[in-house]
RNA sequence: GGUGGAGUGGCCGAGAGGCGAGGCAGCGGCCUGCAAAGCCGUCCACACGGGUUCGAAUCCCGUCUCCACCUCCA
């Protein structure tokens, strides 16, 4: 079967077919700059790094934007909160994401817009949707969208306009000493209709100076969906492929960008992806918990892969449920699975990268990643590829554990866990090869010691290894060793 | 109230009428000087109550529980 995606806008799994043959056009609503990256916002982005890893793999030219919204009511109320311009803090803080995508192997979109740098794309979508009667101007320069002008508003979360309460937008912006003077509302009652959302807001005297730009209505400052409505259009065109985001972006936000784009005459996106959460508890991870989730934190002990393994491997539209076993867990599947590459590299040698690339992909690992992009599954099909290799491995067959070696490298890789990028990544420094020489040496201390069946000597250099960190094993061919894993999770 | 999602073995987590999911942990064995790693076996679960069927985690009806979105959210 070819690959079929879940299409969040009509509830069902669809043939995916490109606009364009060989062609797919994504764009994945990012981060909005106004804080750290936690582990729910790495969870999206693995997800859809996956997809983008498949489609290349399945022979697609994929083009991928992930935009940064770096203007909006929060950014300016916590970076006045923290005595920071807005663009300092906004900066700061995608300067942080950006770190954390990479940590992961999180591949670089191939264009990354903010939102402050289109602002000339937005206001030439407002205009044209002002022109059209889709959208209207009131009070000081606030712009907003016509619902009523737009019978299929709703249709993207599949609700009726008159089942949905009063959009809050029309209500001040909370100012920014903190306090949120909501039922105040100077543009409500301008509406012409309760849940008519803003496209433009217009400058507020709290606003900082640089924190407007003008427009035909005044100044003022993006509403929070026109970006990704006019960045898309400027990319992708008037119709492109695919379009993901995090589950809650649903409503309003994708809702209204659709809702938007589809007012000014485009086809916009044809199919709509969702990635689920990561819950604690069964409930969605909150923001209250401190720090412990953050990607920050947890990259401080933990290594890199091993937060990608558990981010990866449930299904991007299931919850994740995360607790304190989660990474303990990935990381000794991980070992599992390093550790095949590592002595199956031993035994035969490395393989090219490039060839890891173009070999031919386990039956049952297309099927699992064409359904929907069934990672578990897929990774099931690894583990049993695994277990070949090591079956081989005992029995010192090196064209079977070279197969295997190819075929568990290829299926990681599509996952971006290929355990031979990894370890590059991860080791080769100076003092790695350092290391190398001495725990060499010491090895060969013990080897002379077990020939001599001096077991107490042989275990003495076993141990002093152990204290430092470094784990032994021994094989047929060698003792090989490898640095002990995190405890201190 | 509206719109959706989910309850699977000690834990995580796929599947979706008969065919082992997989991983982690545990237990037994093999291998090993002893370990580690690995391999083999074992533990064979589907919220509850009915029903359909030769056969139900899977389909149908009902019930219970949990979660999310409904203008801050990834």
């Amino acid at each position: 079967m070819s690959l079929h995606l879940f299409d969040s806008a009509t509830r069902d799994l669809r043939a995916f077919v490109p606009l364009r043959d060989d062609e797919v056009g994504i764009y994945v609503c990012g981060a909005t700059v106004q804080g750290s990256p936690h582990i729910g916002h790495m969870r999206m982005a693995v997800a859809f790094d996956v997809l983008v890893r498949w489609l290349r793999r399945s022979g697609y030219a994929v083009t991928l934007v992930r935009n940064v919204t770096d203007i909006d009511d929060k950014i300016l109320a916590r970076s006045a909160e923290a005595g920071v311009p807005w663009w300092a803090w906004a900066q700061r803080h995608e300067r942080e994401f950006t770190a954390a995508y990479d940590a992961l192997g999180v591949l670089p979109p191939t264009y990354e817009p903010r939102a402050t740098g289109h602002v000339t794309e937005m206001v030439e979508l407002m205009a044209q949707l002002v022109e059209s009667g889709h959208a209207y101007v009131t009070g000081e320069g606030d712009v907003w969208f016509d619902v009523r002008s737009y019978p299929e508003y709703g249709a993207l979360t599949n609700q009726r306009p008159e089942d949905l309460p009063p959009a809050a937008d029309d209500l001040p912006t909370t100012g920014t000493d903190g306090t949120d003077d909501a039922s105040a509302g100077d543009g409500a009652g301008l509406k012409r209709d309760p849940r008519d959302f803003a496209l433009w807001k217009g400058v507020k005297p709290t606003d900082p100076a640089t924190a407007s730009w003008p427009t035909p209505y005044g100044r003022g400052r993006p509403g929070w969906h026109l970006e990704c409505s006019a960045m898309a259009h400027r990319y992708l065109g008037d119709t492109f492929d695919i379009h993901g985001g995090g589950l809650d972006l649903r409503f309003p936000h994708h809702e209204n960008e659709q809702a938007q784009s589809r007012a000014a005459g485009q086809g916009f996106a044809r199919l709509w992806m969702h990635s689920a959460w990561v819950t604690q508890g069964g409930a969605k991870m909150s923001k209250s918990l401190g720090n412990s989730l953050m990607v920050g934190a947890i990259l401080e002990t933990t290594r890199p892969v091993v937060l990608r393994h558990a981010l990866t491997a449930v299904h991007y539209r299931s919850m994740l449920e995360y607790t304190p076993e989660t990474l303990h867990e990935a990381e000794a599947t991980w070992n599992r699975l390093a550790g095949f590459v590592a002595r199956a590299v031993d035994l035969v040698g490395a393989v090219p990268d490039a060839e890891v690339e173009v070999a031919p992909l386990p039956a049952d690992f297309v099927t699992a990643m064409d359904d929907d992009l069934n990672v578990p599954a897929a990774l099931a099909v690894v583990h049993e590829h695994v277990r070949r290799g090591n079956t081989a491995l005992a029995g010192g067959d090196p064209v079977d554990v070279r197969a295997e070696l190819v075929a568990v490298r290829g299926m990681l890789d599509v996952l971006g866990l290929d355990p031979a990028r990894w370890e590059t990544a991860e080791t080769g420094s100076r003092a790695e090869g350092a290391l190398d020489a001495l725990v060499r040496a010491e090895l060969d201390v013990r080897a002379q010691a077990r020939a001599a069946k001096d077991w107490a000597t042989a275990d003495a250099v076993r141990n002093r290894l152990a204290a430092a960190g470094v784990v032994v094993e021994d094989s047929p061919t060698g003792a090989r060793w490898s640095l002990a894993q995190d405890e201190e999770i």
